[in-house]
DNA sequence: TCTGGGGTCCTAGGACCC
DNA sequence: TCTGGGGTCCTAGGACCC
């Protein structure tokens, strides 16, 4: 989906087409209040009583920005303060995760009734495997994903960009090639032209890190990185990650399209305001690790599962992060059960620098009936012994 | 004026078991 | 004094993605 974050703003704010805006920081009391005294007739929100980047003051990041923003510089995961230098006219929202999974169920909903075979990849991105609908052989694919874009757009109001490719891969490379509202088909046959001229960095996987490594060697596009022998990507990456790599630039992908899938973890973190120190911000700290443990809590039972590894994160103000985690016997969902271990796990962290940020985490998770199951045959010696 | 929140997967060492 | 080879589970950190 192209912007979506910021598309599904100008849904319910259509006053702001056009402007540059951009989507990052929680909701503060005056967004509530602007909300609130124009319940139901949101578009008639006069522009003065958005805030402008400019007055701006908490920490965070941009999530998303219109295209008028972007024509600015600004770019998603780019500090506010920063972004606010660039462009300090820009209108500012916060982010409203609830809105945007609503817009999300419905896009996927209007993908599967056309494409059922389709693997979820977040709120705002699928693989769709096509290769069983006749339809998709008629100009590559071009007439099924023009209908696809043309039906999001009918029932949300929402553009996206496709790419149609051989596999997850490439098609993930050629989902960008025509943003926004584009469509770029690409053949086995198109990748030295198409891919191989791409910088390291576009391969989905390749991240900051592995491109450094791989420019230290004077690897920059992927076309350089083809070139290299697959022994030599072994001997300097690693056998699974070279091997990875020396495969990503040939354009070799043989991940299926994932239909099912469960959680692994759920967890819940907050940036502090100010950074807090373990003894002298006690108390604040203490409510605030004890609120997001109800959070975590809330959210396994929502989903109905339980988890067996309690864990907990800390960023410290410079920024280093420390995790601590521990498995109990029986997978829980309780909050104070969490609170308790979670709290021992925090005994085990280094808390002598000022922290920035705290998290708890469940993982090991298991669906209710399984965790039921799980714990019955512990229980019964008798059971026990026969499994 | 730095740098969010919620995830997944991989690696590597140690404990422990057969 | 010199000490196997699997396998699984747990913990911690790190890279990466949306």
């Amino acid at each position: 989906m192209d912007a979506f974050y910021a598309s599904v703003e100008l849904l319910r704010y259509p006053q702001l087409r056009g402007l540059p805006v951009v989507i990052g920081g929680a909701a503060t009391e005056q967004d509530r209040a602007r909300s609130l005294a124009h319940a139901g007739r949101l578009h008639e929100i006069p522009l003065a009583a958005f805030p402008r980047l400019a007055s701006y003051a908490g920490r965070g990041v941009i999530t998303t920005a219109t295209y008028p923003a972007r024509a600015f510089g600004i770019g998603s995961a780019m500090g506010m303060m920063k972004a606010a230098r660039l462009c300090p006219q820009a209108l500012v929202l916060p982010v409203d995760f609830a809105e945007y999974r609503r817009w999300s169920r419905r896009f996927k909903e209007v993908v599967v009734s056309i494409a059922p075979v389709m693997e979820d990849r977040g709120v705002d991105e699928v693989y769709i495997d096509l290769s069983a609908l006749p339809e998709a052989q008629i100009e590559g694919g071009r007439v099924l994903a023009r209908r696809l874009q043309q039906r999001i757009l009918e029932a949300t109001g929402l553009g996206c960009s496709i790419g149609v490719a051989p596999n997850k891969l490439i098609a993930k490379m050629a989902s960008e090639f025509e943003k926004p509202n584009g469509i770029a088909i690409v053949q086995p046959e198109d990748l030295q032209t198409r891919i191989w001229p791409l910088a390291c960095r576009k391969i989905h996987g390749v991240g900051p890190k592995t491109d450094a490594r791989l420019q230290g060697h004077g690897i920059r596009t992927i076309g350089e990185l083809a070139a290299r022998p697959r022994a030599w990507l072994l001997a300097h990456f690693g056998a699974a990650h070279g091997a990875w790599l020396h495969d990503a630039a040939w354009g070799r992908d043989e991940r299926p399209v994932v239909t099912e899938s469960e959680p692994v973890s759920m967890s819940r973190e907050t940036t502090f305001e100010r950074d807090l120190h373990a003894v002298r911000d006690r108390a604040l700290l203490g409510q605030i690790f004890t609120e997001l443990c109800e959070q975590v809590a809330q959210d396994l039972r929502k989903d109905g599962y339980l988890g067996r590894t309690i864990g907990i994160k800390l960023r410290y103000e410079d920024f280093k992060i420390v995790t601590r985690d521990h498995t109990i016997a029986e997978p829980t969902q309780d909050a104070a059960q969490i609170r308790r271990i979670a709290g021992l796990c925090l005994r085990r962290a280094p808390l002598d620098k000022r922290l920035r940020l705290l998290g708890v985490r469940v993982g090991s998770l298991l669906k209710g009936e399984e965790a039921r199951l799980r714990t019955n045959l512990g229980r019964n010696p008798h059971m026990a012994s026969l499994f």
